[in-house]
RNA sequence: AGACCCAUAGUUUAACGGAAAAACGCUUGGCUUCGAACCAAGUAGAUGCGGGUUCAAAUCCUGCUGGGUCUUCCA
């Protein structure tokens, strides 16, 4: 079935035919929500057809409109404003267009990426400290785009690459090893990763102090970075690491193993599961192959250094290194070899990397390479860039301890949700349990929300104090509106009311709230392909909260239950239902819970 | 030095090349209740600056200014 969108379109292109003899492809007709300061639900924008000299954009609308009055029996009325042909629907069509929404189960779905896979490698920290404020943001858009893919009809599966390996995690280990007294997490009550955080900060610290000095002596920064003794103590580290070293290796997989184990924790708090796991320490090796691959199909030279380079200018880009003169990986060399493994194992169409937009570059280059290599991926390939959380003190550095921990964000989160709570007291009955489980639900839903709701390529401010609002354009706003819904539920069980069906005569006009409200609702599945396209859960987060805007403003009006005709009430209530089932939608793509009380 | 990204109300954010929109804040009004974490009303801008393309530019091109990132045999 085409859309009423399409119908219009192609109405209007026979219509311009017929009155004025010109063609227009139907698909190229711009039509547009009608703002609301208009009378309409639909715009068709006229000023193009101008470049035919037809005369006046006003007029050739007025003759459109009449035509399409005739041409569209849905179409009851229309008026022009300058350039701008404003299509009302009738009444019925909305009506009926609901009583078909209502029954379709798949109506929050599409089938656009039916028989499609996609993976999405999302997170991938490095395993030295705990996952702050930037990674949240990287998990939410992760997850997300997911969700939405998956909601499109697309197999997709969540990946997480841990950077298991190299100096960060030396830092950590070395400055154990110097100061650590033997601790654990066990011995500290530390969580793991904070522990191993706690020694990468200390490492920091150390060799500052170490540089300083030798700055003192006169020598230049960069060699006194070289000659610190932590710094070469690291790379003696390195060194051992690489040749297998048993202790080195050891304490290497004691350390990790305190960070995943700590991670699991997180992950499982913020909802997120990966489907595959790929760790650096065992595929830097094999990045080489790759390498050395392109080498010998001449893709790749090596220079007089005898490090491998590809030379990217035919795609104005620059010489990049791939593999280093002594033989050993970059960061790059390990990406290659994933890529790979990814498509042996999935043979996925797209492959999506969600990665800060520091490294647009890198990607640019990795993804210019693989095509240069002609891989069959390669053309799938996309990195979902997105900006820097800032805090109002500036930007976070995790060598300077300057992080917001995700795990002490959530808490005090979920402490501002409880407080208000309290002091709205609705909660009453629930068990302590409940209790907590509503705290978590609610700051986790405006943390998250917060998160979401940005243009993911935008940089943006994290205000503490903002962030955890639970008012105006929030998660806790539309998980309101989501529990007056449920609170309706729970009301009408216990009322008599005519059950909804198509047939059901409609006795009262439909007012502006039911109006509005259908209309969002008719948004959502084209909204969710266009999420899907542009991998942008932005448009969810910001649609959840215009659907529940508009369903507070219904909810405001006339009574719902209690209209003076019952058949109103079942119409309402049917409305009430299927605008929570939709918020419930929404926000789960967002991994955003509902409750039933707040 | 070069490349890329960003700049919208006091603040935080929206806006397929098509009518600049919300939230927070501030000023008011609305609970004898289908839940006021809500709703309604008021308040605020020549979209950083200058050119250009177009019937139409916050959006595209171009030159500035300011901020950020990258261009390392770091990850």
């Amino acid at each position: 079935m085409s859309s009423i969108i399409q119908t219009i379109q192609q109405a209007a292109s026979r219509a311009m035919h017929t009155t004025y003899g010109v063609e227009i492809a139907a698909e190229t007709i711009v039509i547009q929500e009608t703002k609301k300061e208009f009378d309409g639900d639909f715009t068709l924008v006229v000023f193009p057809f101008a470049r035919f000299r037809l005369g006046k954009p006003e007029i050739i609308g007025e003759t459109l409109g009449r035509v399409l009055v005739e041409l569209v029996p849905e179409i009851e009325d229309f008026n022009v404003i300058k350039g701008f042909l404003n299509l009302s629907l009738k009444a019925d069509w909305w009506v009926s267009f609901f009583a078909n929404a209502v029954q379709d189960e798949q109506y929050f779905t599409t089938n656009i990426g039916e028989g499609k896979t996609v993976v999405v490698e999302y997170c991938s920290p490095n395993t030295n400290k705990p996952l702050h404020l930037g990674h949240l943001r990287n998990i939410i858009l992760g997850y997300s785009v997911t969700e939405i893919l998956k909601a499109n009809g697309y197999t997709a599966i969540p990946t997480c690459l841990f950077n298991d390996r190299g100096t960060n995690i030396s830092k950590s280990m070395y400055s154990w090893q110097q100061d650590g007294n033997g601790d654990t997490p066990e011995s500290t009550g530390l969580k793991g990763d904070k522990l191993v955080g706690k020694y990468y900060v200390d490492y920091s610290v150390k060799l500052a102090e170490e540089v300083a000095q030798l700055l003192d002596t006169g020598m230049d920064r960069k060699e006194a970075e070289k000659a610190a003794p932590s710094s070469q103590a690291i790379q003696e580290m390195l060194i051992k690491w690489e040749e297998g070293d048993p202790e080195t290796r050891e304490l290497w997989e004691t350390m990790n193993g305190w960070v995943y184990e700590a991670y699991k924790d997180t992950f499982q708090r913020l909802g997120v599961e990966f489907q595959q796991f790929y760790y650096e320490s065992k595929v830097y090796q094999r990045g080489r192959e790759t390498v050395q691959e392109g080498l010998e199909r001449g893709i790749f030279f090596k220079d007089d250094a005898g490090s491998v380079v590809v030379d990217n200018s035919d795609v104005k880009l620059d010489k990049k290194v791939l593999l280093r003169s002594n033989g050993t990986s970059l960061y790059i060399t390990q990406d290659l070899a994933i890529a790979a493994d990814k498509y042996n194992e999935f043979h996925m169409d797209k492959s999506i990397y969600v990665v800060g937009d520091e490294q647009n570059y890198h990607f640019q280059v990795l993804f210019a390479v693989l095509k240069k290599l002609q891989k069959p991926y390669a053309e799938g390939l996309f990195h979902l860039s997105y900006g820097m959380v800032d805090l109002p003190s500036g930007k976070m550095k995790s060598r300077e301890g300057t992080t917001v921990d995700i795990d002490d964000l959530v808490e005090e989160v979920k402490q501002k949700a409880k407080e208000e709570t309290q002091r709205l007291g609705k909660t009453e009955g629930m068990t302590e349990a409940e209790l907590d489980q509503l705290y978590e639900v609610l700051g986790m839903g405006g943390l998250k929300y917060f998160l979401a709701k940005v243009d993911p390529k935008k940089r943006m401010l994290f205000n503490p104090e903002e962030s955890v609002d639970l008012q105006g354009h929030t998660g806790p706003f539309i998980q309101y509106s989501s529990t007056r819904i449920a609170s309706l539920v729970r009301k009408q069980a216990e009322l008599d009311l005519p059950s909804y069906t198509a047939e059901l005569a409609l006795e009262d006009p439909l007012n502006e709230g039911e109006r509005s409200l259908i209309k969002r609702l008719f948004q959502y599945k084209a909204l969710l392909q266009e999420a899907a396209h542009t991998y942008n859960p932005a448009l969810i987060a910001n649609y959840a909260y215009e659907l529940a805007r508009d369903f507070n403003r219904f909810y405001q009006g006339p009574k719902i239950l209690q209209a003076e005709k019952p058949n109103t009430s079942s119409f309402r209530f049917a409305l009430s239902a299927f605008t929570g089932k939709a918020l419930k939608e929404a926000l789960s793509l967002l991994g955003i819970a509902v409750p039933d009380r707040m």
